[in-house]
DNA sequence: GATATTTTAGAACATTAGTGCTATAATTAA
DNA sequence: TTAATTATAGCACTAATGTTCTAAAATATC
């Protein structure tokens, strides 16, 4: 994203700050008051260029109608399915992210993701993941990426026996070891070219109501 | 809550869409439009009504000055610390929701709890509670109360050894068994007046970033 | 059934709030 | 330095938007 002026620093962090308290959106005047601004007209100039550079969205002769581009509310993610021992990994496709009829969709709050983009959800059937502290009905929320940091949770094929499992995942490289959640359980080995990542666990949800 | 009249429940329904879609409220012109009214002081007298029954929040003189009592950003709730094995459970007191300053809030979605009442996060220290299938660094989110339905999961104190663990309860009246969330543990039964339900738990959250 | 209360209608009115225009200052480019 | 671009100021203008008032219809109360 390209770069602002303190300025319109001041004023994005005013519209979000008056949003928080007030539920709506400042007017102009609101901002040059909050922002010691000397006209509206700069107000209006500063809030084209926000919406420019894309920071906020901007509806012209409607009073208030600013919205922020990076909002408070949740984001919106697909609930692609289950996985289960057995059954096949569901794994996102480009229809996934544009239809968006018929898929159930699970709200992330902000504060946990920084963005929606190829973030998706699972939801757990059986006791299979008992050894990543993950049981039946848990909500597992992935993002589908091959690009993980060593230590981290993943969904991980092993392409030898056609399985894929959740594990804590180390790589040195040439071989990468498998790490179940429950230290009680042992690490396995692989040769890295036998291991495909499908992709990351970013958080387990278990509702218990 | 007082009862309100359906049209009031229309336009109610039609201000909570709108700000879904345009993240603004709508003026009373648009109410006008979008629920067929006749006359815009139709929809300030209604929009009076659902301020007094307590709806919503009215600004007057202000444009979409309406904001939704019952809105769709998260739940805020304390965190209010650590649980671990032996050391005590931390239980909210009347500072806990009052206090607001120094402690740390934790972010639920609205989909998740119906109310944030009563409702306090704890993390989860240590891997005392692997047989709940929760691992070091959780959060769980519990409700404080002492009704809790037969099987489900709770914080209960064991009086006779004073030890408090996470526990799916089952209560006969005289007897009350706490069943381990792995069901290779096995249960314990213990006279129902030597158990104390401190909180029900609502939900697990793990966060693997 | 008569009376009071609530709700709906319509229209004019008043305030709020975005825009446009012009001028000037501050920066950047040539 | 000069010209071009970007940013700030001030003010008048107009569209957007909430309010008020009166009257009628609908509903509840006695």
């Amino acid at each position: 994203m390209k770069s602002i002026s303190e300025r319109q620093k001041i004023i994005l962090e005013f519209i979000q700050d008056f949003i928080e308290v007030n539920d709506y959106p400042p007017t102009i005047r609101d901002i040059q008051g909050g922002c010691n601004i000397s006209s509206t007209s700069v107000v209006s100039y500063n809030l084209d260029k926000l919406k420019e550079t894309g920071y906020l969205d901007r509806n012209s002769e409607i009073s208030r109608g600013l919205k922020l581009r990076k909002n408070n509310s949740d984001f919106s993610v697909p609930l692609l399915g289950t996985i289960a021992a057995g059954s096949p990994f569901p794994l996102p496709d480009n229809d996934t992210w544009s239809d968006v009829n018929g898929q159930e969709i699970i709200e992330i709050p902000h504060s946990m993701i920084n963005s929606p983009d190829g973030v998706y959800a699972l939801k757990v059937k059986g006791e299979s993941m008992i050894d990543a502290f993950i049981s039946d009905g848990d909500l597992v929320i992935m993002e589908q990426t091959s690009n993980i940091r060593n230590g981290q949770m993943a969904a991980v094929r092993i392409i030898s026996d056609d399985s894929t499992t959740l594990k804590y995942v180390y790589s040195d490289g040439e071989y990468t070891k498998l790490e179940p959640a429950n230290k009680q359980m042992k690490a396995m080995t692989f040769e890295s070219n036998n291991i495909q990542i499908l992709s990351k666990v970013i958080g387990v949800w278990r509702y218990l109501g």
